[in-house]
DNA sequence: CTAATAACAGTAATCATTACTATTAATTTT
DNA sequence: AAAATTAATAGTAATGATTACTGTTATTAG
């Protein structure tokens, strides 16, 4: 049977209480402030865990490394070549274009994986002044 | 100045003549079949020099690691979850998708990264036998 | 409270990729 | 064509992300 573990319980909050999308050994360093012998491994085991039951959604980013999101809704991620941050993108009709390559490919589509690089609005913004 | 060595020549020639979408390691054994004594740094260099200059294309794979194409027409790619292989997807409003997204979130998008997973349809059609 | 066993900490191993170094070979210059 | 220059190479070591292993700890059922 599944065990509650405080380990399991801080990991989760950090993803929870952030919106930067850090990768394991971010969650890693921040888990450390609070058990500070908290081992890398059971960051990685929860993580894959969590993933697996659906509390959080893992991507790779373009620095090789999976990085993790607790918001589950379908979104797409932008990778910001200027700052570095990877950013959410609301995309509503990801759905409709994924329909639409099912039927013109005539594929079956279960799931995908679509990141973006380029400049988030933020650091589109800022370059003008 | 760069130069021409028959490394590179072979490195080339090998990924024009597949649709196979092969990594590195991959590249790797097919080409010791002609140059026995290749390096697998070599394989590598080559292949990042290669991407680089426009000549191939790259991307991340399910499996973690980097695949290239000879191909350098935008299109998409289908990671087959019955056959495991990487098959190309003819994905003619991909551009048009992606200039609706910049538009709608106000990003400035240079490029993307964008995979899918499930059945190719050569399996989609087998399974129906 | 005690037994059973998830989950843990710590460490070693794996895999893809990059870095380093002395050597080789493609191109340029003489 | 021979010598000089230096990209590119082979071979190996190092790195970084992730997984595997092992003995210990701590959560939960009875």
């Amino acid at each position: 049977m599944k065990r509650f573990s405080r380990q399991r319980e801080v990991i989760l909050e950090i993803l929870r209480s952030t919106k930067l999308h850090p990768n394991a050994k971010t969650i890693y360093e921040q888990a450390q402030a609070v058990i500070p012998n908290i081992s890398l491994g059971t960051v990685y085991r929860n993580l894959s865990e969590l993933s697996l039951s659906g509390d959080i959604r893992a991507f790779k980013a373009s620095d090789g490394s999976e990085h993790y999101d607790a918001i589950c809704e379908p979104h797409s991620h932008l990778c910001c070549t200027a700052c570095n941050q990877i950013v959410d993108l609301d995309v509503p009709f990801i759905g409709e274009f994924a329909e639409k390559i099912a039927f013109h490919t005539g594929a079956e589509i279960e799931s995908y994986n679509l990141i973006f690089y380029g400049k988030c609005s933020d650091c589109c913004n800022s370059k003008l002044q």
